[in-house]
DNA sequence: ACCGCTTCTTGACTCGTTTCAACTGTCGAA
DNA sequence: TTCGACAGTTGAAACGAGTCAAGAAGCGGT
């Protein structure tokens, strides 16, 4: 019973193994009583087509994987969605592998998508090592989309957000609110995000007479190091203390926040704070986040309509970047006008 | 270069396809000095095996699926986790299909699952109506682990948390802390787990003389219904009003914290609240909030481990349904006891 | 020179599907 | 009566890897 082919299905039905390949495949090409009793076979037998087969024939599968750093981080659970939305009528299968930020464990996905012969690879890479293989995949004939990341080479498609216009975004709107001291929290500036968000930041602060930009690296984007951060800030005489916070991302808004509350300042009215991810507990928090949200999930359809593009374009496909912009979601905590006597 | 057999191999490096198959997959029968010239000819032509042919022969994959009903939801990315990491260096390799709740979008991941002769699928159905297309699977031969659903039928193994035991937990924690007068705010009680909560909460308020229970159905278990919550418990005349709030999950305790917040009422002088599942932010929120903690990580791995232990056990397996107990996690949102003056 | 033994190596066959050239009927037109 | 056209149907030949009985080669002993 585990084990129905489709010989057992012809035989049952009394054609031969093409025809059934043809109901199944090219119903049209079966004449409709013959076509009834290859169905109702199939049926009675239970028969439930082998993919590996179908896959070995056609010399590739019909799934996409989507690589991302960390399965449990809502940025790529949407990414996925959308991924999956924009594949969903294309009789393709997704599949979802996480590498947890582990290059071995990237590498063995890597090899194994390669093994299954997918038809494409969305990733957003943990490092630049990763390209090397990247590149291999490619040669070997798997297309590549990257996500979130830049392509740096030109031979694979790319999709991301502007992470310097979002940096931008946030620092126009604090110093349109009157500003001037602004301390931006972010992580290792060795990541690319972190790193662009400051450039933007910095970029339009520096334009402003008058206007700071004071930097806190924190060693990993948490609520913890959020709190920590806090602390560095709240810490300052109050005569040089930042009122407004930028953070690299909205966990390390909500531990400013946290700390800001614990003792006792008031957000917005002491300090201001802008996130940047918009999760979905930014706008849950005591105080609602500001935040500059990405579109998370036009970057995953926009990702899947790529390789659906460079899949049936063949040779004569053009490589893309496509570059999103973020959107700054003002709330609470950002929202309030200092007034010019708090400046020094 | 992109299709490169077997065959090609053999032929580079001189020997039958027979060799090169033992290469790779029993080294030690072959003399050193041909293995090595079958894996310079390997690693010149950049082959990679073809794990469809290879499925094709073997009979069935070496995947194992997980079908959960939110990717977006950390209850099911930790699980997914835990079986990552049972699964690991067992040379299987995971594959999350999300179902997003949706009857059909179900089906056709199992239909697709079962055409690729998966080695075996822990999930979480959408409702009772995908048993039958679940039998179908074991009755292919195709090992199903329930997850977060007890069995009730006794052809499958499950993994679940008691979740009338967590109700239990979070409403005595609530009455040795002085509470008589308890909210509990649930989504349908057409979930199971939410009635489940409920039911053992319920059990426990009914052994104190004078306690209630005080039900609190909305329609969905969001942040916005908990605040819509909140406003209907801090609306209750003074006397009447329930000094403590045990919700179904974070979400609904989220909400009802910010209502309360923006009430001015206390948490958890006034309110008490106890949460449920212990998402990341509850520890982070601006009141930490209490809550009862399900193993979900080890949910994922013991259901990995029931699945391998069902694989290998073959014809003589017993199916198991293993429960696993929650813990409460008290923290400042519930923390204080209640003068005995309040009551009445 | 032959035997028995071990150590490697071989290649035809199999897995289940799709494809496609070839075949069988049937019908209408010339 | 023969011919082509057409609609259905057939079955052998792939696809790439794993298996295993059988064979080859080498070696020591008699």
């Amino acid at each position: 019973m585990a084990t129905n082919s489709i010989k057992e299905v012809a035989r049952r039905a009394g054609v031969s193994i093409g025809t059934v390949s043809n109901v199944l495949n090219r119903p049209d090409l079966v004449a409709p009583a013959t076509r009834q009793r290859v169905l109702e076979a199939i049926s009675t037998l239970g028969y439930v087509r082998n993919d590996s087969a179908r896959q070995l024939r056609a010399g590739h599968s019909r799934t996409v994987a989507v690589v991302v750093l960390d399965v449990s981080n809502p940025f790529f659970t949407d990414v996925v969605r959308g991924a999956e939305a924009a594949l969903d009528d294309s009789g393709s299968m997704v599949i979802v592998c996480n590498s947890d930020e582990d290059p071995a464990r990237e590498r063995r996905h890597l090899d194994h998508l390669e093994e299954q012969r997918v038809r494409g690879v969305l990733i957003t890479p943990v490092d630049d090592g990763s390209n090397a293989r990247l590149d291999l995949l490619i040669r070997h004939g798997i297309p590549v989309i990257l996500v979130d990341r830049g392509a740096r080479t030109r031979n694979r498609c790319s999709v991301a957000v502007d992470d310097v216009l979002g940096g931008r975004l946030a620092a126009t709107h604090l110093l349109e609110r009157g500003h001037r001291r602004i301390a931006y929290v972010g992580g290792p500036m060795g990541i690319a995000q972190v790193a662009d968000r400051h450039a933007g930041a910095a970029a339009i602060v520096a334009e402003t007479p008058q206007a700071k930009l004071q930097l806190f690296e924190m060693p990993a984007l948490t609520t913890a190091y959020g709190r920590k951060a806090g602390e560095q800030v709240a810490d300052a005489a109050p005569s040089r203390r930042p009122t407004a916070v930028f953070c690299a991302n909205d966990l390390l808004a909500l531990g400013v926040l946290q700390e800001m509350t614990r003792r006792g300042l008031k957000v917005p009215g002491d300090i201001a704070i802008v996130g940047y991810d918009d999760i979905e507990y930014a706008g849950a928090a005591a105080v609602p986040l500001s935040s500059v949200a990405q579109p998370r999930e036009l970057l995953g359809r926009t990702a899947a309509e790529l390789l659906v593009g460079e899949i049936s374009d063949g040779e004569l496909h053009r490589h893309r970047q496509v570059l999103f912009e973020p959107e700054l979601v003002v709330r609470e905590s950002s929202d309030s006008t200092l007034s010019p006597s708090r400046h020094r």
